[in-house]
DNA sequence: CTCTGCATGTAATTCGTTACATGATTTA
DNA sequence: TAAATCATGTAACGAATTACATGCAGAG
């Protein structure tokens, strides 16, 4: 029961099940990520569930549009799902587990490599997110970052989160390949 | 095909699988998780794929165990597995997401028991990884953090972003409370 | 006329969690 | 004698990915 929750979240306003995976991999990509079949079953399941309601709508481009609405019974299971406090565990980040084994490839060379593909990944995340912010300071100037309306108040909060990590990514990996440099001479 | 590969990668010793789950879950927390009816199947069907390779042993307390060794095709693909380069895609971070929609609770009052809930969480998480620093720097002296041997190195290198990020989430979560409790005035 | 984007879905399979079932040894 | 730790596993279910199948509209 968990993109069931995401999905009662992103229906804040009504949308299909391809809005809502762009929405997702645009906006909740840090910490969520969807495709598109798991999606369709799932929004079918929770209107069955009275979660949604759905509506055939034409298209500008393109087939028929499938549109949901949150119902008032999505809108309490969403508050109850938040009121749970956080949710823990899960966790899954591949990468770190490569590293953890990294020196099972024997050679440091390779190693390297990897670490510089983790870095250049780490820096152009960095650099994405930086840009947004610097949009921002000069949209909302000195009432950056405490101008934004309530629901986008716990936004910033993610983003703000989603910056600093990417930051201390970006240096951690600078400075691993640094300290991998010095031990191999 | 991602328990099989931390599978491998903890079978540089022999162990079984109970001894896997509690190694998965000691050192590999931060950025994996598993139950133990996950591990038996998966290193049954390892075997058969002839990965691994069993022995039944008596232990000390309690029932025989099945002890497992990784095998040199086992190895073979650890390593092909990590010179794929690093891995992203199918992060979940639960209370992110849940933070992300927070303000669907209406109440400021609840979304502020939220991100105090986090903040101790994320503090207690620090302090314990900053424990096992400070053991580290009295054992090592002068050579901390270099004085690792080469496995213990790329360990080493997930510890040092963990706590990192540790410290950020800490500091994150305050910042976020102080910044609540400012709009709430 | 081909490629990209829009838009829906099904089927098959794999991955992961929860609940259930069993039983020995050690510690309080 | 009750609880904790050791140790294995099965069954049922739920979550997620990959491959397949279809077809329109606009841009180049």
């Amino acid at each position: 029961m968990s993109l069931h929750h995401i999905l009662l979240g992103c229906l804040a306003k009504p949308a299909s099940g391809y809005d809502l995976q762009k929405e997702i991999d645009q906006a909740l990509s840090h910490f969520w990520s969807v495709q598109l079949p798991q999606i369709y079953p799932t929004l079918r399941r929770m209107e069955e569930e009275g979660f949604v309601a759905s509506k055939m709508k034409a298209s500008k481009a393109g087939p028929p549009r499938r549109v949901y609405k949150r119902t008032a019974k999505g809108k309490e299971a969403l508050v109850d799902w938040l009121l749970e406090g956080p949710i823990f565990g899960g966790e899954r980040r591949h990468y770190l587990a490569q590293l953890y084994f990294l020196s099972e490839v024997g050679d440091p060379e390779k190693a390297l490599v990897f670490l510089e593909d983790l870095r250049s990944i780490m820096e152009a995340r960095y650099e994405q997110l930086a840009e947004i912010e610097t949009g921002w300071r000069k949209e909302f100037g000195a009432d950056y970052p405490d101008g934004f309306p309530d629901d986008e108040f716990y936004r910033h909060l993610t983003f703000d989160l989603g910056i600093n990590i990417a930051k201390i990514y970006a240096d951690w990996s600078a400075r691993s390949i640094a300290r991998l440099k010095a031990r191999m001479k």
